[in-house]
DNA sequence: CTTTAGCACTCACAATATCAGAGTGCCAAG
DNA sequence: CTTGGCACTCTGATATTGTGAGTGCTAAAG
């Protein structure tokens, strides 16, 4: 029914329990709230709404949300301008800071919390490696991976090389390995290990071990969070108990990685309404999710999270655009 | 007199305003509640202390505070235990992780929120230099500074350089100047701009101008906070207002790091009560802090925030010896 | 001169009562 | 199927009252 299309707008448009009549009005149909509240008490029976109490109006319980976001909403498309403002404002915070500036941007704009889950990669490509001694057997592994990223990492050899010797064997990686994907680097190294053995080997191992684990820890999903006080503004978080176990979870970060997780392979956007997600602790909240895509590979997700009572048809544009922003900005252009 | 003690520590105790008969019971002088009531009449046109409304018991002021922290307040020494806990969760974190530790255990320990300055040291000694190139002229400079941190940024040149081009300006830096404070090698290398210039000097300001800038903006002081959920669970942080606030100051770090800086050079703890940091925004909250010394220079502070209301009593010493172990961590043994 | 008991007074807070308004459910008529 | 009418329900605002904790002041006692 496009009753309950009216019904959610109006709702979240103002957060008061819409009665017959107020419905009856905003419909644009000509009918009478008699009319309008048998079909309410339809509604009801159907489990979409519920009225918190007998003489108030309806509100959408969490199923009515669903149904109106995947059948009812109708997304307006962002005026030209705000695209331009978005993209604008993440190409000039530079690469490094883009996903910083992604996360800031979709709470602003959106007035909710913006989440951007760092991207990952399913191949990693050593570019250049550099070993630097740093004190007796503490040296220094710096690791250039996928033309932009720069990790360094200490590690702690067994015995102590010197500058010639470290220097030969990252001259010796670099030729042998530069271009290729980490975990087949891996592999050799540990098969040639087996042939000949001695302490050059040992060092490159560790070195390879540390850079895979250096990738695969920063793989580990992380994510970034912006404007969580934003929700400080909606009087459906004024349970400050509810609301420090939400910040709380933002701070674990284990669930909310799940949530997004979830969502990785999804298509587009995905939508999570209050517990759907699984978890309590987001029990009135919603998460808008879109995946970003680098060089054509699916490698993270961003997204929003606010009270259920959001205006979709307007975050769910923002959060999509934003994904293809930051995607194009990231890639290799 | 003592009796503001009493009531100080009564009132932090179960945040209720304090009246006379409890006083009198408390204060193990064996007053009756009359006597009580004249000087708390005195304490009152003192400023020390004030009654909510006419008929509730009385609550310090924040001048009543200052006076009991200064001169009132007995410090009980830590247990032996929990200083060996601290130290020990704090060891087994590592270097790279102390700073997020520390933040986490005072924070974890006091029950408010923990804050911990990034470490600043003065003199910026190079301890290596060296160049990357990435691709056309985007050059990866990478830095190693005071022993222990590395710093890389990515920076784009006029011209190409052929790798040995960088190699040889690398080595030239490294030997020239390894060992040396950064700002004299800034000045010595603008100096030597003046008689030959070429590219490779452009090369060389470039990197040193940037190393410059590196650490002047990890210098730019930023800090770390741990624990401000804990702070909702106060019953004068109710006002969700006031708390958005709170947060949005801690996020914008600007007011934060102000105050942190004010204490900087204080010879051991610090304590602001309320809004004597001079920041609205830290009405109802006090911060205490302890700068930490590394290698037996102050390069940092750290603290906690939390109401007024605090145990101080407790804090004071968790701070205090926090601040202690992360020094001594930090210091090269 | 300090301490104490006594007493009237004040005020917040809780419990209770009252009332208006919004909205419903249902029935009977169009 | 839609509509008007009507009784009914329930919330939320506002006013009323009572209770208890605690005060300030005065006058007596040490």
């Amino acid at each position: 029914m496009s009753l309950l299309k009216t019904l959610v707008e109006r709702y979240i448009q103002d957060g008061q329990p819409v009665g017959s009549r107020t419905l009856a009005r905003d419909s644009g149909m000509n009918l009478s709230p008699a009319t309008i509240r048998n079909v309410m008490s339809d509604l009801e029976d159907l489990g979409l709404v519920t009225s918190p109490h007998t003489s108030a109006g309806r509100i959408p319980t969490p199923q009515g949300y669903r149904l109106f976001v995947d059948r009812l909403l109708s997304v307006k498309p962002l005026r030209h301008s705000v695209i331009e403002r978005l993209k604008h404002s993440l190409d000039s915070s530079g690469q490094e800071r883009a996903i910083d500036s992604a996360s800031s941007l979709l709470s602003e704009v959106t007035h909710l919390a913006g989440l951007v889950m760092l991207p990952r990669r399913e191949t990693v490509i050593l570019q250049h490696i550099e070993f630097l001694p740093l004190s007796a057997n503490r040296v220094l592994v710096i690791l250039i991976v996928n033309d932009q990223e720069v990790q360094n990492r200490i590690i702690h050899t067994d015995r102590d090389f010197d500058p010639e010797d470290l220097h030969r064997v990252a001259n010796y990686l670099n030729a042998e390995f530069a271009g290729r994907e980490l975990g087949s680097i891996r592999q050799r190294i540990l098969r040639s290990m087996q042939q000949t053995r001695d302490d050059m080997h040992a060092l490159m191992q560790t070195a390879v071990e540390m850079a895979d684990q250096v990738v695969r820890t920063s793989q580990t999903h992380d994510y970034v969070i912006a404007g969580e006080t934003n929700l400080m503004n909606y009087e459906e978080m004024a349970d400050l108990e509810k609301l420090r176990q939400l910040f709380e979870a933002f701070h674990t970060k284990r669930d909310v990685l799940h949530v997004l997780d979830q969502s990785i392979h999804a298509a587009g956007i995905q939508i999570f309404i209050g517990e759907e997600s699984g978890y309590s602790v987001f029990g009135e909240c919603s998460v808008v999710t879109a995946p970003y895509r680098v060089d054509d590979e699916v490698v993270g997700v961003l997204g929003v999270i606010g009270p259920t009572r959001m205006a979709y048809g307007r975050v769910i544009p923002v959060v999509d655009v934003t994904a293809k922003i930051l995607g194009s900005l990231l890639s290799s252009e």
